[in-house]
DNA sequence: CTTGCCTCTGACGTCAACGTCAGCTTTTAG
DNA sequence: CTAAAAGCTGACGTTGACGTCAGAGGCAAG
């Protein structure tokens, strides 16, 4: 498939596949014009992609690591790296439950003032 | 307490105290001089500042919920950007549990791999 | 053939949360 | 008193993951 359609199924912009490709992150066929082509399996690497930007790894990191997603064969060295992101990862999920839990105790409070008639201005 | 001790306190820069304070995040008395004084409260603020922005919510967004945070009082309209935050805050989660067990798999398997003495190159 | 959409390669723009530097004043330690 | 440390206000620099625009070429439909 073209870069378009790529783009339309894994719900990126065509400008990230190409951003994605600079950082060694995607290849692509060439076609004789030099237009890119990709196989379907490229829909799932670009998803992959996504969530490890989510994630908060950096392209540096994810081009690094993504042999290891894909393989499951993993290189000595970068074993200690992949259990670093695995603890900021963790931390990260530690803070964001935190935020959740502050946010959940708020949000019941006012609603149950909302439905008491208390403390929820308008 | 002056603008160094508090930076030191809540573990952040001066710079971002400053820059908070033009964001409308963080107030100070002045001094005749034009210091700026904090009260011990202000600690805490700054760290729930840090913790808002890790999981992700903008200076704007901040400056709108943070309030709720602390006083626990809620404006009707407010209430739902509270909760398309949570949500945001949940989503977020996930992705993150779900990466976070990709790397749970892929490490065991190493780690196995390694103590059988297979597919762990150096 | 040509119209209209897709793609290509540069290359500059953006945005947020600060970092950093300059030049100057204030406070503190000895 | 004096020098070092800390604070002040601009104002420009940085970084990452793209957005956007220009100018040119490629491709299926009528």
């Amino acid at each position: 498939m073209r870069i378009g359609e790529l783009a339309a199924r894994a719900s990126v912009s065509v400008r990230a596949l190409r951003y994605y490709e600079e950082q060694n992150l995607l290849t692509a066929e060439r076609s004789s014009s030099g237009q890119r082509h990709y196989p379907d399996s490229a829909v799932d690497r670009v998803q992959l992609i996504q969530h490890l930007y989510a994630a908060g790894l950096t392209s540096r990191t994810i081009v690094d690591l993504l042999p290891s997603f894909e393989t499951g064969e993993v290189w000595a060295a970068t074993l200690d790296r992949l259990s670093a992101e695995q603890k900021r990862v963790n931390r990260k999920i530690g803070e964001l439950v935190g935020i959740r839990d502050r946010l959940d105790v708020i949000i019941t409070k006012a609603t149950e003032a909302k439905i008491a008639g208390r403390s929820c201005r308008d």
